[in-house]
DNA sequence: GAGTGGTCTAGACCACTGT
DNA sequence: CAGTGGTCTAGACCACTCC
């Protein structure tokens, strides 16, 4: 049934802004009940190939905006998926003053810093510079980041509600270059991510990767 | 009811790991039929936050994998909702044996190579370098590709099952340092895009941002 | 084998929105 | 205001898998 309409999309038997019979239609078509149907265009319009609108009914999405869902593991299960072995180091744990980038998020918050590299095979895979809200979380200073990662204490112990993550590509400076044994100024991958609950900043951390990283998907 | 059950698990009251009442319980204590729990929970583990078996039962996450949406847009798409002018320009089309790379996935078959830019208010936005599957698109060599961008042609012409995206970070080169005007090693951030139709290979991009570039996502 | 989620049906009412 | 999708109910049967 919904294979039956994606054969229909993809083969542009309904061509890209042309619009679709109705539901109580469809499911004359195909013998089922509405709900059916329902459920099929559903999951179909979540995936972008049609848009939906009440009264002026179903149509193959125009341009149609492919998503792709992109898993966000914990750092060791993405090391031990690829078979490697994980390690950790913590290198750096303190409440400090925000830095400039982090005031600008947590305002006048108490801090802590958590600087920590992951290593996939004993070689330095991710660095990670890791600012936490204590007045959000305030068992965070009891926790010692030697012995479990920040990444997966945070994960069963904060509460978060919402996030966003955000991808780009900038120069190794040097305490990058000597921990990944690359040039000063050498491209590498970064993505940085911030969580909130309740509307007030829980964590932001900043994950620097080996050069050479690439993050993939299936669309 | 699904921000019922959200409510638990954030606030820890359904714990990471902890089986919860099953589906008849739950439409007992909300007072609304099991389908609707059904719908609630399974749209919860869709998000990675519960991990749901038959005769198991459901259970909170242990480590939730997050899921985030990638939205992948047009690039005019992108641009337009950015607030600024879309442009486009043609660099280069024309068939011809395929580079190394190219090889590797498409093996023998005939192929179009188009080189291009996008601009955003007529600063140069995205070098796109892509590789089109003739086989598999016959009608692609009659297009006027300086007219319209393959990018926005291929997604109304070309039935497209699934694909994969990968991103990274890489150093400029000649060609993209006096495009972006950046020095030539510059970080860059690259999206390279495959995708396929009934097993074939389609089409082979890979798009260069502009220095600075960032990605970004909601979870 | 028994208990769980997965999925369907048939029907109902509602919310939105284009005409 | 009429037609569309959005969502719910109550019930049924099935598929899986843990015990």
């Amino acid at each position: 049934m919904q294979e039956e309409v994606l054969r229909r999309i993809r083969t542009l038997e309904w061509a890209p802004g042309n619009q679709i019979p109705n539901e109580t239609d469809l499911a004359r078509e195909f013998g089922c009940a509405r709900a059916t149907v329902n459920r099929a265009l559903q999951s179909l319009a979540e995936a972008g190939l049609l848009e939906r609108r009440r009264r002026a009914g179903t149509r193959v999405a125009a341009l149609p905006v492919r998503h792709a869902k992109l898993r966000i593991p914990i750092l060791r299960q993405e090391i031990e998926a690829n078979g490697q072995a994980y390690g950790y180091r913590l290198l750096e744990c303190e409440t400090t003053p925000a830095s400039e980038r982090a005031e600008q998020l947590f305002g006048k918050a108490k801090l802590l810093h958590v600087l920590a590299l992951h290593f996939a095979n004993d070689e330095p895979y991710v660095h990670e510079d890791r600012w936490i809200n204590i007045d959000a979380i305030p068992t965070a200073t009891e926790v010692d980041f030697s012995k479990i990662s920040a990444n997966e204490w945070l994960v069963t112990n904060a509460p978060i509600s919402t996030g966003e993550i955000a991808f780009e590509a900038d120069a190794a400076d040097h305490t990058e270059a000597s921990i990944f044994g690359c040039k000063l100024g050498a491209a590498l991958f970064r993505a940085e991510r911030t969580t909130w609950h309740d509307g007030a900043p829980v964590t932001f951390v900043r994950q620097t990767f080996l050069p050479g990283h690439r993050l993939v998907m299936r669309i």
